[in-house]
DNA sequence: CGTCCCCTTGAGTTATTTCAACACTCGTGG
DNA sequence: CCACGAGTGTTGAAATAACTCAAGGGGACG
């Protein structure tokens, strides 16, 4: 987090909160002052056992948290997309370290005004707890996936939880290369590679370039994931 | 939960909590009014999709939550000792079903009771919290675990996990079957069995029945689990 | 003493990884 | 404009880890 690329301002108006309400708001019942910075693709946002002073959220970009291992075997926890918040810790350090998947700007709060808001106001503490237990939802999800699944299930799994976050347009974008698919998914990138092969010939998916997904069969696709 | 074994009083009182005040305990800031109630062996203590009316705290025994994959895939989820809190959901319906794997005594506590607490509470609001956040923690060791490492790896693992969480007596004590093990794990139960073998050949552990795990090289263990 | 259940072990099969080669895209500089 | 190289993705062939199927061992309990 050496690049200070700044964005002072409302933090909050920006892009990716709003719509249908769905995502959690932070800056919805908490008056954080947050503020915006830039990262460039790759670049790291914040480290593994780094103090947790601040919790993010996405305003434009995609962003990835991952844990390594001592042999430099590399996981994925997962990806945040625009109104994701990440990086929020009921201790003191982060557990993963988290990188810019593709350019991005992310708001900046102070985890000291979150404490403080929990600390008067129950509905922010609720929401909190509510962001918390929606990570812990999400990862108990992929928890099945890696210990009960193939390689094509897993795919398939991952193409369609992609589609509920990005927009629901016919042809999915994914920002991220397939050694980040690989590592969300517990796979190499060859497997990675096969297994979309393997979906493209089924008739279920139909590739242009690699990151552009057409989902030609989704009740197909929902099959595949078991 | 049809049998109702109930063992009505003072429902905090119980063995387990206590100690070294590691564990968190629900009922040192919430006026609880908890009741126990004994679950045999493989009985069901709530199920999946069963609303979450409550939370739950093992008095004596042990209990593991599970999930289900349409096909009968099965995948535990974790195992909780005296003393541990489960089943607490921030929203309205349990994600995992949980089943007694011994004999045990669970102290039940109405979620309604709860919520009023912490609405009104801020430390009860953050305990439930932290709850939760320790169950993520938790979870994404457990996902490295099961998207990175081979079998003899997962097993040293879980062997460290279950010395933090047993007594720390010479010999450890695996009330759960091979079964549990391996669905836990992420492997087969004969791969299991095989792992277990080979640690006892290269003199980490020693068995003495399948359930009883004497660490031999406690050192050697760490290491093969990466 | 026999039966049941669980655990272990062996042999063959399968899915995924590993290693290696090749193809594509995209800037850069000649 | 084309050649080049780096980075990234795909494909093939061989190796390997884990799984499946099958048989046997041992303890608990009637």
């Amino acid at each position: 987090m050496r690049d200070f690329n700044i964005d002072h301002g409302q933090g909050a108006g920006g892009a990716g909160v709003g719509g249908a309400g769905k995502a959690i708001d932070l800056t919805s019942r908490i008056a954080a002052p947050g503020f915006v910075m830039g990262f460039g693709r790759n670049e790291e946002i914040y480290g593994e056992e780094e103090s947790a002073d601040f919790v993010y959220r996405v305003v434009s970009g995609v962003v990835r948290t991952i844990q390594v291992l001592s042999d430099g075997r590399r996981q994925v926890a997962g990806f945040h997309y625009a109104g994701d918040v990440f990086g929020l810790e009921a201790g003191g350090t982060h557990r993963l370290c988290a990188e810019a998947v593709t350019d991005c700007r992310i708001a900046l709060v102070r985890r000291a005004a979150l404490e403080r808001a929990a600390d008067s106001d129950v509905g922010a503490a609720r929401e909190l707890w509510a962001l918390t237990a929606r990570d812990l939802q999400r990862l108990q999800d992929h928890m099945l996936l890696l210990a009960r699944k193939g390689a094509v299930e897993r795919l398939a799994g991952f193409l369609i939880e992609m589609t509920e976050r990005a927009s629901g347009a016919g042809v999915l974008d994914l920002p991220m290369s397939r050694s980040d698919i690989a590592d969300y998914l517990g796979l190499t990138i060859e497997t990675v590679s096969r297994s979309f092969t393997q979906l493209e010939r089924d008739g279920v998916i139909s590739l242009s370039g690699a990151r552009h997904v057409e989902l030609r069969d989704r009740a197909a696709l929902a099959d595949c994931a078991g």
